[in-house]
DNA sequence: TCCATATACTTTAATAGTGAAGTATATTCC
DNA sequence: GGAATATACTTCACTATTAAAGTATATGGA
């Protein structure tokens, strides 16, 4: 099959592990977070801009495609670093309501620009690639695995 | 700048994210293996095809993109769960000469048909995309992080 | 109003990875 | 031949994730 021939599955994770382990390496150089960290605080950031409150856990678990309990873990993580806070939704007492802190927005600050470059550097790679295209292939594959 | 306009970063890690959780709850199912340990059998599979000495974990980890110190965890890991062999190269005893066992092989085979059927079901999602250029895209990228 | 069920989060045990520092064996170069 | 250096692997502490099972609060009937 040319399913088999093309190993989409194998190239994709390749490609996202090695970008991964020099996008870690560049941000926590520059920034002293990993990607996973700004991954978090940007959502933080974008659906704060939203509306008053901050998000909850499910609705950043929900952006990322992470589980719940993942985002227990690294909300703690960005807690202790002093990053974010967290309080209780008057409305439901269940939920966590989470914004950033002023350090949070500071680091936000720092991750910029090392961040774009990778971007560039992914962008310098793809070469004679038109990068709509691969760009809109990226967002339909996680689309498409997205509700399982 | 184009660059964050695109989000190649953060598509690719969703993308890959969202994949991959996928494939590993289908190879699971199917093979009672996960695609990480997928991914180690069938390097083994392949270097041992080429020589009469299976590779050693060095050449694993190259072969994936990851550290040593992944590789023996992993190898540590197929090795309980009676999957890979592993011996002291007599050339050099510092380095392990991995094999696969007769489960090992086994594994390979019951992975086979689900992990065609991820691969065919990115195929899929890509819709009118042009699958050779995609494909090329992800190695491109892979390439241009490898050396870091 | 109360019960059943749904929802938001937490906890636990496991896999999978990183980077830094350590051990043992090879290799290179006087 | 022996010292210095390089290489193959291991260990350790940490981040990041999953799935399953548990807790606490909401919500929607009867």
């Amino acid at each position: 099959m040319t399913a088999a021939r093309l190993r989409l599955y194998a190239r994709l994770q390749s490609a996202a592990h090695l970008v991964k382990k020099a996008a870690d390496r560049a941000l926590l150089d520059a920034a002293g977070v990993t990607t996973a960290q700004a991954a978090v605080l940007a959502v933080v950031a974008g659906e704060s801009a939203k509306g008053a409150q901050g998000p909850t856990q499910k609705t950043v678990a929900a952006a990322l495609g992470l589980n719940e309990s993942a985002v227990t873990a690294m909300t703690n993580r960005l807690i202790a670093l002093g990053y974010l806070a967290r309080e209780k939704d008057p409305q439901d007492r269940r939920a966590w309501r989470l914004t950033l802190t002023g350090d949070g927005e500071a680091a936000i600050e720092r991750i910029r620009e090392p961040f774009g470059e990778i971007n560039a550097e992914m962008e310098g790679a793809l070469g004679a690639e038109d990068l709509e295209t691969f760009a809109e292939g990226l967002s339909q594959l996680g689309e498409a695995f997205k509700g399982r």
